[in-house]
DNA sequence: GTGCGCTCTTGAAGCGCTTCAATAGGTGTG
DNA sequence: CACACCTATTGAAGCGCTTCAAGAGCGCAC
């Protein structure tokens, strides 16, 4: 920099000014600073301006598994919020591991980002929030944190249960099943609380059957798809809720392959994420999508509020709702 | 830390030796600065001793679709070899957008990271990396950019495709075919480049007939699965080798649905990629792994090299062989 | 011709740290 | 007891920038 003013003939601050406050400059002046530049090929230290400045614009974000793409998802609304607000996103793939995250929160407090924001594995959320006295303003994602003075951003999965089973029952299905599992895993549960909420509703008119799966995966599906082909007709649910899609598939697929109910003729079936495994298969699957994006961007948005205007910043708790999305699986003719 | 100095009773100096050269304070005084950094919870500012040491132990890296596994992949071999070195990765998703490319590579060479990984869009690659005067040393992952004065690791499309063409050939099948596409892609023309290769080899006992597609999703391998059924028997392939997972799974699937021939009685079934979709799938699909851990890895060794040896490092290129995987779609009993 | 207000520009102080030359306080030797 | 020789500590300089109080230069009105 000190270059740039004595090849342009201008003081050192003079050169700062072209850079955070072009406005207060003479237009000459400008001109004459900003050809310099380009000609020494000068590159700004945002360390040192930071530093300088006592602020910085980028976000840092820890996320607790980018290979699912709910959270990808939530980086790209994070990333367009802060985009909106001059800033960037940088991201820290904790990838399931609880020490990462902590590596990676004080990483970013260290580097004195200007927010974090964290989609910490649910389990290890409190611990991590605890373990460091963190500087910087966190905002949490996916899980509500035990500490109140935290803004918190979730997805609402009873309602998504219940938009799930409440599309079946509008579209005339009266016996349902719900498939998923395990039933420690909080999504899990909530769906399927949604689920039975929807079916209370309809006041006996309507069964409910759980069929709990050790995991969400399409083998999972296969295997209570194949239970389900082989039950007598008149016993057997004409419409499922899934916990995810790739139990949706699964299950279609076994109906498929065991020759079982027609899909969507004698059984609707919906899912649970808009995975790219619900739309790019034979039988599109109906399905709910996660407010992912949205996420990013309401979580973004929050601790972009709270970083400019900490006095009246009030925490929140917001829990966006999932989407109904309804393809063939669930299309009745 | 000037709060600190002074709550131990030290001079400035000796806080910063505290936490840079620990061996070199005596045991009694280490103990006692370290109780006041406790007590004060005093977080050292990365910035400040990045600008006054002059380096960093971060490493940048742009990645252009972090919803391909096979980027994802590259990140987490990054962090890996990064992490042996005490350096840690950051992750800036560009998201198939040339500018957020560029954004992102201006973000990391303001912030004087220690080096860039970039895995940019092939298309753009040249572009970007002319476009600024990088200062920071710079390793590009998947693509082999134009200046020779830059490290490049790449993976070997053309030896998958001959890979999956010879295990074909090698258990028994005569005439294969190859279903991908679109051709302007070069890791679909690569893997086809080896096919041929392979069949070449067999000096007229293998025959190869090729089917384009539009894309590489699911739909595309439906659609030519329905093509190859409908063939008269005796005209169709016995072993089919798809550009990716998802045309492979695509082809099964039609298969099954169509009644056509059986995977793998009738014929043999090959992806790439080794896509969840690979392995979570009905008939559970052979296919030929990238290797994209260990470009990330070898990545950020060049990387780290150049870094710490910048006298006596010479760029290179890499090109890193995928490893066969060999599933029920291609067994034969 | 003097004074006022205005826009531009300047240079020094300081952001929070590292580093290095200098110093202080031992320990051992003759 | 004087001397050299350690090791532990100190404080100032400096990393590359921002900012702010102060100054320079100018036009305008009276």
């Amino acid at each position: 920099m000190e270059d740039v003013a004595r090849h342009a003939g201008v003081a050192l601050g003079t050169v700062s000014h072209v850079l955070n406050h072009p406005h207060k400059v003479a237009p000459a002046t400008l001109e004459k600073v900003r050809h310099s530049i380009d000609e020494l090929g000068f590159v700004p230290d945002r360390r040192a301006r930071a530093l300088a400045a006592g602020t910085s614009n980028v976000i840092g974000f820890v996320v607790v598994d980018l290979s699912n793409s709910f959270f990808l998802d939530m980086a790209r609304g994070a990333e367009q919020e802060a985009q909106r607000h001059g800033m960037n996103v940088l991201l820290a793939n904790s990838d399931v591991q609880p020490e990462k995250e902590l590596v990676y929160m004080h990483l970013f407090n260290e580097e004195r980002v200007a927010g974090i924001l964290l989609a910490p594995q649910p389990t290890n959320a409190d611990d991590v929030l605890q373990r460091g006295r963190w500087r910087s303003d966190v905002v949490v994602l996916n899980t509500v944190p035990g500490d109140p003075d935290l803004c918190a951003v979730t997805a609402n999965n009873e309602l998504g249960g219940y938009l799930a089973a409440r599309h079946l029952i509008d579209t005339g299905r009266r016996s349902l099943a719900f498939v998923g599992g395990p039933f420690s895993l909080s999504p899990v549960t909530d769906r399927h609380r949604g689920v039975e909420r929807a079916v209370a509703e309809s006041n006996g008119s309507v069964r409910l059957t759980t069929i709990k799966t050790s995991n969400v995966q399409a083998a999972d599906g296969r295997k209570a798809g194949r239970q389900l082909a082989a039950l007598p007709a008149n016993e057997r649910p004409d419409g499922i809720v899934a916990a995810a899609d790739l139990v949706a598939l699964g299950i279609v697929q076994a109906f498929l392959a065991e020759r079982g109910p027609r899909v969507p003729e004698d059984v609707s079936v919906i899912g649970y994420d808009n995975n790219r495994a619900a739309w790019d298969s034979e039988i599109s699957l109906s399905t709910l999508a996660q407010p992912g994006e949205e996420m990013g961007r309401v979580a973004t948005r929050l601790l972009i509020e709270e970083i400019s205007h900490p006095a009246n910043h009030e925490h929140q708790r917001l829990d966006l709702e999932p989407t109904l999305i309804v393809r063939q699986s669930s299309t009745r003719e």
